[in-house]
DNA sequence: ATGGAAGTGTTGGATATCCAACATTTCCAT
DNA sequence: ATGGAAATGTTGGATATCCAACACTTCCAT
């Protein structure tokens, strides 16, 4: 995969910032944690902050990306084909996902969260099509993937707004041929 | 306390080294331990493993010793006088140590491990001595350690061997006169 | 408004850690 | 016994991390 291994002490570092980031953001808010917050607690230097991330927002940023990855268990649905199984499934994940980070309260930030979990979501519906599809649709594909990503994460928005009553697989199942088969 | 504080970096990497030495002495016997072992999981370069310790025998050296301090919470003592109650916890913290090692087979480093221990006890007892005698008694004082911890730990050994059915503190506090106020 | 306390980013030189390579020793299957 | 595989220590150069210092911004008590 990585022609050339990255240096052992950039994963131990980037893990133990995130991890320290994580674990902070569900005892602050965002809005309150503090590089040097984050430094000390994870008793690294602050100029090694730096190196990796060009601020707290990058950080976020990558930190959301990461446990975002981790339920969409991305490797696995890359080898997927795009249907209704995978659909449900990834649509669970996301609204997992956003269940969880409700927990840790990074109100004010949604705005900012909405965005990485599309950007995941686009780039993964990119792969999947890509792979069904010839290289030539290329412009169509990515496009199509935007859609999609917007659409799936409008749908788990108003799931959880309003309809929490049903679950995420039962919401999105009904709406699914319109995807695979087209609003025809 | 220290003049100079110790570089970060060296406190996380000897803590890693440690604690992954101390998990996988749970799981092996320290005969079958091997440094590649260690730092493979302690995701570290072997080199640097050499950096901080001799062998991996100093490391079972400090990293008993460690363990053992901790058990003893070695600043406490010192403030204290030399009494039946100091004697008495000391022993206890003695046996608790050693139970927590058979768990961990540390088959055939017996003597190594008392070594520590008796190594340990000597630096704690001369500390306690010094502060109530006089300086110009070192030399009896550093004998009367070196008494001291090895009666102590033999005690421990054959309350060990023997008389599990008592407490260590039963054990130990009837024989605790002999100690303050001599076979008189 | 103003000054000071705390946070942000950046820099250069010092130090710890990594890596690959090497010679040596230990182990053990044949 | 012998040869090869694995473990041990060691080294020099590359890289990541530390630290102290700096200029700049933000906040907020007076």
């Amino acid at each position: 995969m990585d022609q050339v291994k990255t240096d052992p002490r950039i994963i131990r570092t980037r893990k133990l910032i995130m991890d320290t980031f994580i674990d902070l953001s569900s005892k602050k808010e965002f809005k309150d944690i503090t590089v040097k917050d984050i430094t000390t607690e994870a008793m690294i230097n602050r100029a090694t902050f730096y190196y990796h991330f060009e601020d707290i927002y990058d950080l976020l940023d990558k930190a959301l990306s990461e446990v975002l990855l981790v339920n969409l268990k991305s490797e696995e649905y890359e080898q997927e084909e795009l249907n209704e199984g995978s659909l449900i499934s990834i649509f669970k994940a996301i609204t997992n996902f956003q269940m969880s980070l409700s927990n840790r309260c990074h109100r004010g930030y949604e705005d900012t969260i909405a965005r990485i979990i599309r950007d995941q979501l686009e780039v993964l519906f990119y792969k999947m099509l890509s792979k069904e599809h010839d290289a030539k649709e290329n412009e169509t594909l990515k496009i199509a993937a935007v859609m999609l990503s917007w659409g799936l994460y409008g749908a788990s928005v108003e799931w959880r707004r309003n309809s929490q009553n049903v679950t995420p697989e039962e919401y999105i199942k009904s709406v699914i041929p319109f995807i695979t088969k087209g609003i025809q």
